[in-house]
DNA sequence: CTGTCTGCAAAAAATTTGCAGAGAT
DNA sequence: ATCTCTGCAAATTTTTTGCAGACAG
């Protein structure tokens, strides 16, 4: 069985995505990765992506547009909520978790969930501040 | 403005959407056409698909893969609330929405919800029931 | 008729792969 | 020393675009 190495391109690529308040693009990590390491192969940020998709370390998914993104796997989130700002586009958590409800009903009717995602868009508390703000000038 | 045509094309996409069980990818959805009519585009079916969706009879999401999928638009789902079986694709009815709730909660903290997206993955009864009939084998 | 839509071919964009050398363990 | 990872270039795959003719309204 090969056994993964951590390179410094590997290591850079993760300290990006832990460090972004917000999910990435290979786009993104590529632009923030080159200022750094400006030799970097693109291949060579698919790779890692891969590679760290299969270690579990990273969360792939999709926002509204047409582009995958990609996450530091949260550990207070393996289950997949989102709450977003189409504005800010920070991400919040979701007060709270029905999840679990729907598990049992669903499983009650013989379906076997593995997965879940929700993703939940809107603006949020200071977007909506500021857009009082313009709106009352 | 421009105003939309209805070709055969277009109108032989939307009936395969129309009666498709599953959501569709665009490559589906080519396999298909091209039995009825071999000679088109697979960039008719690219900018049909974009026509549909700015005319909002299709909707567009994601699935577990790499891959867009395309799916009519069903009146009784405005929310999008998926619980899609990893082995059949087919879709079933979430049993009970709890967004409200979620909603609730999130106006509370001042947080304006516009969307919502909520996706379930796991095997249905039929493909658990099949599964087991060939474990037992 | 007036434009929009189509098929084709070509262009552009995104992703994957082969390889020889660099670097991690 | 071994074997994975890297950068580069090329190959492949996916999506977009330009154009002249077809065809819907």
């Amino acid at each position: 069985m090969e056994h993964k190495r951590n390179t410094k391109q590997k290591q850079l690529i993760l300290d990006i995505l832990t460090n972004s308040p917000k999910p990435m693009s290979i786009n993104d990590i590529y632009q923030k990765v080159i200022t750094e390491l400006p030799t970097i192969a693109k291949s060579t940020i698919y790779r890692n992506i891969d590679s760290l998709l299969s270690q579990n370390l990273i969360d792939k998914y999709y926002l509204n547009d047409n582009e995958l993104f990609y996450q530091i796997k949260d550990n207070n989130h393996h289950h997949k909520h989102y709450v977003i700002c189409d504005s800010c586009k920070r991400m919040f958590d979701l007060p709270l978790c029905p999840i679990h409800e729907i598990e049992n009903a669903m499983e009650k009717e013989g379906f076997s969930i593995s997965d879940h995602y929700i993703q939940i868009s809107g603006t949020c508390k200071d977007c909506l501040k500021k857009k009082n703000e313009t709106d009352a000038k």
